[in-house]
DNA sequence: TTTTTTAATGTGAGTACTTACTTACTATTA
DNA sequence: TAATAGTAAGTAAGTACTCACATTAAAAAA
């Protein structure tokens, strides 16, 4: 990976988190980066090559936040660590979940096994711990977990600490 | 609102809920709605006014959907209306949802207040109902519920009536 | 080590096509 | 008769992408 691709890829990932994918033309990345536009096109094909360098980052990062998760073996701890996941997010991250979160509906795509990791480390969790329904306390913990995520990169929610001592009591923890 | 006011409406909507706003010219619309293009420009002075009309629409059948359980005064059944709200709206729809969905991705706006009639509501049922954090909880379950009429209309929830009834069980019903 | 060859990296001007929007005009309705 | 609804043919500015060429770096040969 040379710079002047990993500036193309970081002005991609500025400029499609801030406009959209379709609103950013392939003119607009190559002057950010300060490089030609048939770079972008040497490096990565096309401009969908582009956004899957970027989506393909996404979905490993992603992973590293699961592994300490999934790796845990005590439930308990499963839990918390599944529910402080949102609120450990670095603001300086938020532009690149953004765009995450903006692409699940730009462009169409299967994301839903993205979460499959956490869903299953938390339904396996729930059994260890009795819970009456494992697999759907697990779903619906992650879906809410995303959608708490969401608002938070949003910035779309009052009071985010009163928002996770909250649910860590509801989850007895 | 004349006849090809309506066709031009329908058709931004069909388009901007498949390809996306950005995606969608307003030269596709006048052709998939068979009018000439100028007619968008003369009714809705811009790309961005037509997008703001369907925007608007949204929001009044939002509200819709809420005024059936922000009148309830019986605080259980405000709390399952409010569960139930995601699992009623028609595959007919979905389309039209998903779009809302999109938008409050890809256009900047705040979206917030669209939601805050039914958290109200569910604060003030989880109030009555002796709740010990009644804000929180109306707060999360706006949030879970919102990601699950995403999950629906994204036909990526396994079995939807199975995550219905678990939530019911979930808050006493 | 120096020279030569080969391949990868990078450029800038061009391509054909599409974009949102305008304008001058006609048809329809109140 | 005056406003509103509608059209067809424009416009200038983008669009994603290509191509012939220049520069640099790595590998091979001397």
């Amino acid at each position: 990976m040379t710079e002047k691709q990993e500036k193309i890829l970081k002005s991609a990932l500025e400029l499609f988190a801030k406009e959209g994918y379709h609103a950013t033309s392939t003119s607009k990345v190559a002057n950010n980066a300060g490089v030609s536009e048939g770079l972008i096109f040497r490096h990565f094909k096309n401009k969908e090559g582009l956004l899957m360098a970027i989506l393909k980052e996404g979905e490993n990062k992603l992973n590293e936040l699961f592994a300490d998760i999934v790796m845990e073996s005590d439930p308990q701890e499963v839990v918390r660590k599944a529910i402080e996941l949102p609120f450990i997010v670095p603001e300086s991250e938020y532009e690149f979940w953004g765009l995450q979160y903006k692409l699940k509906w730009e462009i169409e795509m299967d994301y839903s096994h993205k979460t499959e990791p956490l869903t299953m480390a938390l339904a396996l969790a729930f059994v260890k711990l009795n819970y009456e329904s494992p697999q759907q306390e697990a779903e619906f913990l992650t879906l809410s977990l995303d959608a708490i995520g969401a608002a938070l990169i949003k910035r779309s929610m009052a009071n985010a600490d009163k928002m996770k001592s909250f649910l860590l009591k509801k989850y007895g923890l």
